[in-house]
Order: structure tokens, then C-alpha cells, then sequence
DNA sequence: GCAGAATTTGAAACATTATAACATTTCCAG
DNA sequence: CTGGAAATGTTATAATGTTTCAAATTCTGC
């Protein structure tokens, strides 16, 4: 590797939540979809670090807000915001986390740390074609890529459980 | 594709039980570990058809076996399947599966077909070594996959919805 | 602007998946 | 045949996700 990808050193992180958010907005506009105020709120909330957050957790930072919602209203957001390529879900960790290729026609790849919980979403354009290729080559027409590695990134694999 | 793989076409699929039972006997045995009657009948059940079943599904027909269990025996037998390798969960689909290659190390992907819900396991070592370039690339050390690839079996691209 | 349609949100109940905690039974080594 | 480990039973509960219908908001054609 060359430098360490942005979850795994420390940066300023206001400027990857106010960055994703007004991608959103351009993203959004584009779409003509409507970003409500429910939505972006659940969207920065999802990008608050780079770890997935649970529908619950998202619910309960909505409750601390004042905001008496129910799991519908951040279930409705978060497929708004899927359906829209604003965030992704991990089915291994039942968790969403902020797309960081948004706009981009990707398949993503995603490196969790199982020691600091911080993922880290990849584009990998020779995974994905050996993928297709696999499945081609059993007559299957694949439409969607699940690909979740779990693992230890390399801020864990010197001292482990940092933040 | 020379021939279609086991799930997408018509077989003896008590044959594919038996074998199934077979190998985990041997496996178990030659690991010195139990396959208990509740964890073979489990095991027997998940392996019923090429569908991921849940584990409310095998609880199910555990009671209409007579055989008044309650969840924890259920994901009690699962974990010792799964820890020995003999079913995999998937992970999208919060369901579990006979693994079909049983006793080999591998890395299992799965093509889930979403009309008929026949899902083909397959060990892609090109995927695997792509995969794990991938991730050392960011200086991750990789310790397991999920690999789950959602659409179309060859049978259903053509009549969908069969069995 | 305004009536009606469509979308979004609120709210209550419920369904599904999974685990915790502790008691009891079964198995096996010595 | 007995003491300890492993497996199972049992009850309760936690965590995740959906259905349904009502109310509010926003958009569209006029």
C-alpha cells in the first residue's frame, strides 16, 4: 500500500460528514428525489465515524435529538438513502454505513476491522470481473454483489483496540 | 458452463442427504467431535433442499417431529454445524445451508438465485486470491469472507419460478 | 392560488431472528 | 461407579425488521 486509506489515520472527519452530505444534495437534485430533513439527518448520523451504525442506534441518536420517531421512519430512510446509493447496508453486521463512492456505479467491497469496528469500502474492479466470471461460467446472471471481509486493519494489527 | 451444477438440475436428491450425513459422520469422528441425534437431524434438515433454511424453519419441523425444542437448541446445533464446517450461514439472507464441500478448506461463494431461492456454493480461487490482494493492498489482513451473489440461475433466466 | 393526487411521515402493533442465564441431563475418563 | 465436562432443556428477553392504516406534507395540473 502506498498511504493508509482515510478510516485507518487520523483526518478531519466534519469534512467527510459535510462532504457526503453535500454530495447528497448534488446526488439528490440530480435524481429529482427529496432529501428530507428526516433523511439527511439519518444520513449524517449514519456518517458520524466510520463504523456501521444499527437502524436502533440511528433511532435512538433521533430520540436524543428530540424527535420522537419509530423504526419505520428510520427503516423508510435508510432504503430511501440505499435505493439512492447514499449508504450501504452490511449484512454481516445487520449495520449501515455512509457510501463513500456515491454518484460512482460501483460494487463494494468492505473491510472490517473486527477490533476497532471501522470499515473501509473498496471499488475492486478485478474482484468484481472474477466474480462475474465465476458465476458466468455456471449460467448464473448475477445482479448483486454482497463481498464483507472481516479482518484486522492495519492500525489493529500493531496496537490493537484503538477508538 | 459445460454442465449445469447439481442445485439447477433435476437429481436424486436423497442422495445428496446420505452423502451429506456420510461426510459429517467422517468428519466429525476424525475431529473428535459429537454429531449428537439433535445435531444430525439438523443437519439432515437443513440439507432437505438447496434453499437456505431459517432457524425457525428447523425449529418447525423439529416440533412436527415431536421434538418440543426451543431456539437455543436450534442455534446451539447450528454453531457446532457451522464451527465444523458443515453448514454455512448466509449471511443476506439470515438462513443456513449444507456447505458442499465439507472437510476441504475453502472459501465459499454463493450464487442465490432470487425466484426459486436455489443457491449453488462454489470455491473460486481466483475470487479469493483477487480478494485478498485487494485487502492487502490496504494493509488489511483478511480472516474470512462472505462472498453472496444475488440473481438469476440458469433454469429461472429462462421459466422462472419453478420449484 | 387551489383542488386533488401522490409522496412522506406518524403511530401502534406485531413478526422475525438471536441470545442470556441458569437448571438438568448425558457422557465419558479414571 | 463417580466426578467433571459437555450437551440439552427451559424461560425469558434482546435485537432487528415489517405491516397497516391514519395524518400531514408536497407536488401537479388547472
Amino acid at each position: 500500500m502506498s498511504a493508509r486509506a482515510i478510516p485507518y489515520r487520523p483526518h478531519n472527519h466534519d469534512a467527510c460528514v459535510s462532504q457526503a452530505l453535500s454530495d447528497a444534495r448534488a446526488i439528490c437534485q440530480r435524481q429529482n428525489a427529496r432529501l428530507t430533513p428526516i433523511r439527511e439527518r439519518v444520513l449524517e448520523l449514519i456518517w458520524q465515524s466510520h463504523k456501521p451504525l444499527g437502524a436502533y442506534d440511528v433511532l435512538a441518536e433521533l430520540s436524543s435529538d428530540g424527535h420522537n420517531a419509530a423504526p419505520p421512519t428510520v427503516y423508510r430512510a435508510l432504503d430511501f438513502l440505499q435505493q439512492h446509493g447514499l449508504v450501504h447496508r452490511i449484512a454481516s453486521l445487520n449495520a449501515f454505513m455512509g457510501c463513500t463512492h456515491a454518484g460512482e456505479t460501483h460494487t463494494g467491497m468492505f473491510l472490517i476491522c473486527r477490533a476497532c469496528g471501522n470499515v473501509l469500502e473498496l471499488t475492486a474492479p478485478s474482484v468484481s470481473e472474477e466474480v462475474r466470471k465465476a458465476a458466468s461460467e455456471e449460467g448464473f446472471q448475477a445482479e448483486n454483489t454482497t463481498l464483507e471481509i472481516a479482518g484486522l486493519c492495519p492500525r489493529c494489527q500493531v496496537e490493537p483496540d484503538h477508538d
